[in-house]
DNA sequence: ATAATTTCGTAACTAACGGTACGATATGAG
DNA sequence: CTCATATCGTACCGTTAGTTACGAAATTAT
């Protein structure tokens, strides 16, 4: 329930927008990694207190947590729909690396996932966060095997490795992508090592 | 100069065994992670004071830096004996993969790679450490490329990918393992995902 | 022995950061 | 107008971890 204003007239009106600042923590965290950015930075940012701010979302894991739901919905759900779309094999792995390497910098999108940053912290996280990193990093694998299933029962996928491994191998071809933009290497090259990775199984 | 004992004779006996020290730390770091460890719990495991400690690698940051020259001797080392070895490359294929996913356990080692999961928490290292993560990586990248220019000259590289893109590909698989390794993911199904990886080259 | 020298380790310092106590403030209800 | 209610934000607390001040201890040179 992101928004559901319940509205209850009685007492001090909130002046905390919570959208807003899950919209600045996402950001944050996105851009400077979700160990490495205090919850005091994204209080000046977002120009709350950090009253409001643990009011809002209960701790550091609650706001973090939140924060993932968000990027879920934003990033992760568009990637998600690529592989249960009605394209074909083929055009679903293009679509997948045009997705991956879209240049970020033109669209206001921070570099690299915050999935994969989180996944790289996992130890750092707190208890909800961190569990929900496991969740979606489960639900990614499942689509990625019941995509490579399907494909398989097409007779689209050409590679002999079991499904599970398959599904691993693309988990890390998009996993290693991600790090790569991160430290800047220019999309171009990691274009080039997808269309290879993927080149395998078409 | 790891142990020159230079011998110097006057004033109290030093009791800190330096190589002792770089080998708990390593294990340490290796095992829960180079930025999850306290310098405090280095020095109860390996019974030193931190001034002890402190007067012999000057910082936290000097600690890890010579804790990552004994891996780069230990670990990165032999991997780099297998790009630059005289067999031919299916077998020096066959030979990376043997060294990515020979049993851990069996052997005492931890799971995982000490240098990819300084990559991961880059932004956390001191400035030491943190250099030298990178000129360990551009020598990782190297042989890569070097091994793959071989390999090409000689006709036994049959994907057709430029030797960077390659290199990093190389690279972004063998981060995959050790992260899958890590995650507690068995050598068996990471042995598929990099033998099909590597299928592509030769 | 005594002095010079070097290392030892306890106990404290410091900075950063997650989290909160509490009084002020703003609104609706009576 | 006054009370109940809910949010606001300053200032503070507590923990953790890197780092060091300093006096004790151990050894060689004179």
């Amino acid at each position: 329930m992101p928004t559901l204003k319940t509205t209850p007239k009685r007492g001090r009106p909130q002046t905390l927008d919570r959208d807003a600042v899950l919209k600045i923590a996402l950001t944050s965290y996105w851009t400077g990694g979700p160990t490495r950015v205090a919850i005091s930075h994204i209080c000046k940012e977002a120009d709350v207190s950090k009253p409001s701010l643990y009011r809002e979302f209960g701790s550091d894991d609650g706001l973090k947590a939140a924060v993932l739901d968000l990027y879920s919905e934003l990033v992760l759900g568009p990637f998600h729909n690529i592989l249960t779309s009605n394209e074909g094999f083929a055009q679903q792995i293009e679509a997948l690396i045009a997705f991956t390497v879209q240049d970020r910098k033109s669209l206001g999108i921070p570099s690299g996932c915050l999935q994969v940053a989180m996944r790289a912290h996992r130890e750092d996280l707190g208890e909800v966060t961190g569990n929900k990193v496991d969740m979606l990093r489960s639900q990614t694998l499942r689509y990625y095997e019941a995509w490579i299933e399907r494909a398989k029962s097409c007779g689209e996928f050409k590679a002999d490795i079991p499904t599970q491994a398959a599904a691993l191998f693309c988990d890390a071809q998009n996993g290693g992508a991600m790090r790569m933009q991160k430290e800047g290497i220019p999309n171009e090259i990691i274009k080039q090592t997808l269309t290879h990775a993927f080149s395998t199984f078409a």
